[in-house]
DNA sequence: AGGTGTCAAGCGTCC
DNA sequence: GGACGCTTGACACCT
């Protein structure tokens, strides 16, 4: 079992996510933004393996405003050697690498233009896990989307608008329960479909299922992930004390994650610690992990 | 230097 | 029909 957190470290003073406002753009901008953001990426990867954090979610900002249309300039072709460099990094350290594009992206929008910029954004996404020279274990995870009014229907579009993206997006696609409308049951109907893996996040099962126990929830994404996936990706949270349902907690509740370990049984996965202050829960989370021999 | 309004993108909910 | 939240985090302009 890997232990992974998403795109920031706290404590190394950078981020891989400095962007810039579109009205700045320029291409001299891009490449000094981009060149700083794959520095800090550097950085943190350095981070992880040194602190046997194998699981990692790159921020979707590493290359400020790729799917958009002001962005022509070359960066794949400049950064090449350096995306390179980096994915020899993640591989020799065993690392997992996942993305996760924001929630403009919705491949089941029924605006075409939406599903245009859509797809876009997840070449992008595609683009950068290939730079890197990973295998298909480096998966990308989205939602359902959106209802539209009618969750059958729309679930349908989910599935046919899914055939028409590109390959190299397909291969590495995973679809993820949310916590207001696609739960484990409905994201497992569009892998039926779609053949794509169901990413489990146990923080949306506990806001939003239909009554299955987490064991058999995550039961079932699990055997949608083929081999060439790689073991199963799960997210993890808890609820923040004293907050509006569904905020995140500021940092782990080892009872709670004990718990949820123990409720997952003997199921090999990575789990992502969507926990706000990152690495140092991740942290916490390893050391408990290694005193009951889970890694 | 520090404070704060705003940012490419969309959905659903609440008012 | 408009404001707001969503992992908001980070920029960019203001004082």
């Amino acid at each position: 079992m890997n232990i992974g957190y998403p795109c920031i470290n706290r404590s190394l003073g950078c981020t891989a996510s400095h962007t810039f406002r579109l009205r700045s753009y320029s291409s001299a901008r891009l490449f000094e933004t981009v060149r700083a953001n794959l520095l800090c990426l550097r950085r943190v990867l350095e981070f992880n393996r040194e602190n046997n954090l194998l699981f990692f979610r790159v921020t979707s900002d590493l290359v400020p405003f790729a799917s958009h249309p002001v962005c022509a300039d070359p960066w794949p072709e400049a950064f090449a050697a350096e995306f390179s460099s980096l994915g020899a990094l993640i591989k020799n350290s065993t690392m997992r690498i996942s993305m996760h594009p924001d929630q403009f992206t919705l491949i089941n929008s029924p605006d075409a233009d939406i599903f245009r910029r859509s797809a876009a954004e997840l070449n992008y996404h595609a683009l950068v896990l290939d730079l890197l020279g990973l295998d298909l274990t480096a998966k990308i995870q989205i939602h359902g989307g959106g209802v539209y009014g009618d969750k059958s229907k729309s679930l349908d579009r989910f599935c046919r608008r899914f055939e028409r993206l590109n390959k190299k997006i397909r291969r590495r696609l995973v679809v993820e329960n949310d916590d207001r409308q696609y739960t484990v049951a409905d994201c497992l109907q569009i892998s039926r479909r779609t053949g794509i893996p169901v990413l489990f996040d146990s923080f949306h099962h506990q806001l939003n299922s239909n009554g299955e126990d987490v064991a058999g929830a995550m039961g079932m994404a699990a055997a949608t992930w083929g081999k060439r996936d790689g073991p199963p990706m799960v997210d993890y949270s808890s609820q923040k004390k004293g907050e509006r349902s569904g905020s995140h907690t500021e940092s782990i509740d080892l009872r709670d994650f004990a718990a949820f370990i123990t409720a997952a049984g003997s199921l090999d996965f990575d789990i992502m610690l969507e926990i706000k202050d990152k690495e140092k829960s991740a942290l916490l989370a390893r050391n408990f992990l290694a005193k009951v021999k889970r890694i």
